[in-house]
DNA sequence: ACAATGCTTCGGCTACCATCGAAGCATGAA
DNA sequence: TTCATGCTTCGATGGTAGCCGAAGCATTGT
């Protein structure tokens, strides 16, 4: 029965994790359900195995989501039915909005930025996505060594692949990974355009004026 | 939390119960769940606290019935998620093997017996069935006079439908209700091929010996 | 190669809750 | 009144499922 797989605490308190689109990790949902991973692994097999998460493997990290719209929906239906009643769960808050706006995904730009990034360059056919792989254009290597002076061959790496898509974590969408993520990533902090936070162990990038101006140049698109 | 209340098997089989817009006794509730009247009473309490159900008392009886349309929207959302992952309840139903066999379902045959049944009498074209819609062929009307002497005029009624399609909870799948599932069940007790049990309020019915042959002859599948 | 990280599986423990018997109220009938 | 019916509350029991520690894979980094 599906409506018993919500109704436990930990798994709502995942599935509600998940409502706003965004894929986590499991380690993610154990923390926001407040459990041990071995806990929220069996709960996640469960969920999976009912059809409401979709798994996504990315290198140690297993990201969920809702498997599509119709979970959600039903979801928000139980929250409505929950409202009315005074009976409101309660969401831990979003998390720190520079977290999300950019941050250090191990070695790449990751965060809304990051998104946006992989965006343009895909739209301008930089790029080529199919699924997680990407492929960089001819036009892609003319544009980055012209504008961050970054040649194809900085980029070769025995088992590292160029370019491949990895999936943000606030976002709920790629953004770009790869020898080549991490070389832009580097870039732009010798431009002195970005720089991770100074504090121990935060992932959080903060972009100086300039260099949100030349980012924007760069990859912004119409809405900003 | 909404989904846990639905997430037990005898509150969801209750629900189902209720589903079609009509209010049912706490007793009637009980033996839907196939539990006993005290379990089902604190079950109905829990979703009557929860906002999902609605009693109304009318003399020595508790009437329940779903809150509203959002709910039972809630519900049916539910079951489609349930439906399309084959993840339909499996482990639930009456504890009571011959409540599961034959029962009467408002004046009808229902069970697997009345499953049965209705699924020969449309393979072999005696019906012709369209989603809730059943209607009884030519062959169909020869059919019931010559084996069961019921003729057309018997089935008549000004507001009753002669055929349709009542959704079995225990077999989740249709018999045949209306005014012709009516005479079908009242010819079988006359024929001394079935009768509900003696036990006040049980909605059993028993088959004698002849009776579940002669049925088996008219309805009976290869497998049997 | 080795270590570290992320996640899963296994085994046991525990707590919760559905379940039922028995008794207690309420309503309606004789 | 007295009895019968319908439903609820109380108390005790048992099965189930959530939970975590420890160990086992898998992937990645050094």
């Amino acid at each position: 029965m599906v409506a018993a797989l919500v109704g436990d605490p930990a798994r709502a308190n995942m599935l509600t994790a998940l409502m706003n689109g965004r894929a986590l990790t499991a380690s993610e949902l154990a923390q926001e359900a407040g459990i041990t991973p071995q806990t929220a692994s069996s709960h996640l097999a469960k969920l999976e195995a009912g059809g409401l998460v979709e798994p996504e493997k990315q290198g140690r990290h297993r990201y969920y989501r809702l498997t599509d719209d119709d979970v959600a929906g039903v979801l928000e239906g139980l929250a409505g039915l929950a409202a009315r009643t005074g009976h409101m769960r309660v969401r831990t808050g979003p998390k720190d909005p520079a977290l999300r706006r950019a941050r250090i995904c191990y070695d790449h730009l990751a965060g809304d930025l990051g998104v946006q990034m992989l965006d343009s360059l895909r739209s301008r056919n930089l790029v080529k996505q199919k699924k997680q792989e990407i492929e960089l254009t001819t036009e892609g290597e003319r544009f980055l060594a012209k504008h961050l002076q970054i040649s194809p061959d900085m980029l070769s790496h025995p088992r590292r692949p160029v370019c491949k898509a990895c999936l943000d974590w606030s976002e709920r969408r790629h953004h770009l990974a790869g020898t080549l993520g991490a070389a832009m990533m580097q870039r732009f902090a010798e431009l002195k355009w970005a720089a991770r936070d100074a504090t121990p162990g935060s992932r959080v990038v903060n972009f100086t004026r300039t260099g949100e101006k030349q980012f924007a140049a760069l990859f912004g698109n119409s809405k900003d």
